[in-house]
DNA sequence: GCGTTTCTAATACGCACGTATGAGAATGTC
DNA sequence: GACATTCTCATACGTGCGTATTAGAAACGC
């Protein structure tokens, strides 16, 4: 597995560290749009959870309080997520994907991009067998 | 919002429903491959939860249990785990179909499979303005 | 019709998570 | 240096979910 699993909020957070790199709870606290902030508290215990995940760590104290640096990159917790959704489609990426186009959210040049992506891919596995 | 939102084990009892139609508690867990059944109380109550949250519904009762049917489309029900996922996101659909690709669990034909949905899509899109 | 099997349905338990409280420590201000 | 502010951290609580226990009701086999 490729790290723990991250709720919604946890998620938002790290999208809070990955962003502005080292940080303070009250950092991350202000990273929220204002009108959607949990409470300081809230994003401390969620913090100090992600902590003992093993998901974040602090690396230095700054007069009363701790900077945290996230320990999971961004790529892997995002891809966990994705095999997360797959696993609950029972493996059927394709339809994960046609439910992506249907939504309407997916532009045409969206998918070519990942065609050109997937053709590339391809083509370095197959020099590599 | 589409309809309330399903756990995992809750969609694998679902998708059971979806694909036998009508179901007593025993036939949903006879759904499950053999290796990793859940205990017939654990389908039970799961599918009591999901009768009070209103995604299933009894229909009958035949000799001494319960029969089972949807009440929730599988299409909803798919769509709004794919909005839950894109919203973790922050809305990048973009970045969720990339992260299918790298995933490997892509393939080429599916790509293009979706690419023509979309033009087939736009092209409504631009008779109907 | 009596015993065995099966289902029902209420209750419970542990864990994860979002949230809150409160006491104590550290810091800043004048 | 006294006081207000801020952060820390342990503890707690409600809810959702996966799971289990169990007592009673119902149906089946013979």
């Amino acid at each position: 597995m490729t790290g723990p699993k991250l709720s919604k909020l946890e998620l938002q957070i790290m999208e809070i560290l990955w962003a502005k790199g080292q940080c303070s709870i009250r950092e991350v606290l202000e990273g929220f749009p204002e009108k959607k902030r949990p409470a300081y508290v809230t994003v401390q215990t969620t913090v100090y959870r992600l902590e003992t995940k093993q998901v974040v760590r602090r690396v230095k104290k700054v007069a009363n309080f701790h900077i945290f640096e996230a320990m999971v990159s961004r790529e892997a917790a995002q891809r966990r997520l994705i095999d997360e959704l797959v696993a609950m489609f029972g493996g059927r990426t394709q339809l994960v994907m046609m439910h992506l186009v249907k939504s309407g959210q997916l532009k045409l040049e969206d998918v070519k991009e990942a065609e050109r992506e997937l053709t590339r891919l391809k083509g370095e596995e197959e020099v590599s067998e």
